[in-house]
DNA sequence: ATGGTTGCTTAGCAA
């Protein structure tokens, strides 16, 4: 089974070029995020006639998160589910052929000190509580999505400067570690030790083109989906080009 | 040094 997840940065922008790439590449699951769209405004029978049905945790004009499969999907759960009210659409849950998958847009969290930074440290916080209530971490389960956090320096290009940011901001990486230690491998790392790989870059300052960017997106999963994990790359090829979005897809490959 | 780019929505915010 082919997983793949990528923040397309609005799905009305970015249509053409994710059916294109879902042509190209074939996945059996795709995890979109920044979709930025309600569900019934989300191109679903375009998708359709693709091969992939869709299911939708959408918002308007922030956030969003969708599913991609060509695969049956079942247990469909939206949102943290925790009682607190929260209006951002972050979080979408089905399984495939008996593995669980999230699509997970984490806040962003903007400034260092903010209310956004307080509610993105929560939030992750709020996702271990989630799992720790709804998740077994022996049983096959994949979180996929942009994290809105690099985990180590060797995922930043200036980890000096970005470490007093929220991308790379100890609290942020102590959280995201957190979720972790719930009982899951960064799938990335299982396959590659080297620098400089990255799924993010401003689209300002020509960051793409000198490589200047940030590994934020990130396919987490536990034991049993980790030992059947064949290969996991990242897709700059997507990043190129006429009005891409500013995220590359990162592709995992796993045994049935 | 508060720049610069994109998207949504239409001037300002979020990333």
């Amino acid at each position: 089974m082919i997983i793949a997840t990528w923040n397309v940065n609005s799905i009305r922008a970015r249509a053409q070029r994710v059916m294109a790439w879902l042509q190209l590449r074939r996945p059996d699951v795709l995890c979109m995020q920044e979709i930025k769209i309600e569900e019934v405004e989300f191109p679903s029978l375009e998708l359709k006639a693709l091969g992939y049905d869709v299911m939708v945790e959408g918002q308007r004009t922030y956030n969003g998160v969708a599913i991609a499969s060509r695969l049956p999907m079942r247990e469909v759960r939206r949102g943290l589910g925790d009682g607190e009210a929260d209006a951002q659409a972050r979080l979408l849950w089905v399984s495939v052929e008996g593995v669980r998958i999230a699509s997970v847009y984490a806040p962003n969290g903007q400034t260092v000190g903010s209310d956004k930074w307080r509610y993105k440290l929560r939030w992750l916080e709020r996702l271990r509580r989630h799992l720790e209530q709804t998740g077994d971490p022996q049983q096959p389960l994949a979180l996929c999505g942009d994290w809105n956090v690099a985990p180590e320096a060797r995922d930043v290009h200036d980890p000096v400067r970005w470490e007093k940011a929220v991308l790379f901001h100890p609290d942020a990486r102590a959280a995201l570690a957190r979720v972790c230690a719930w009982g899951l491998r960064d799938a990335y790392r299982l396959h590659h030790e080297e620098a400089g790989r990255y799924t993010w870059w401003d689209y300002r300052q020509l960051a793409f083109p000198k490589n200047l960017g940030l590994r934020i997106d990130h396919i987490l999963v536990t034991a049993p989906l980790a030992s059947r994990c064949q290969a996991v790359e990242i897709d700059r090829e997507a990043r190129k080009g006429k009005q891409p979005s500013d995220h590359a897809p990162v592709v995992a490959t796993f045994e049935p």
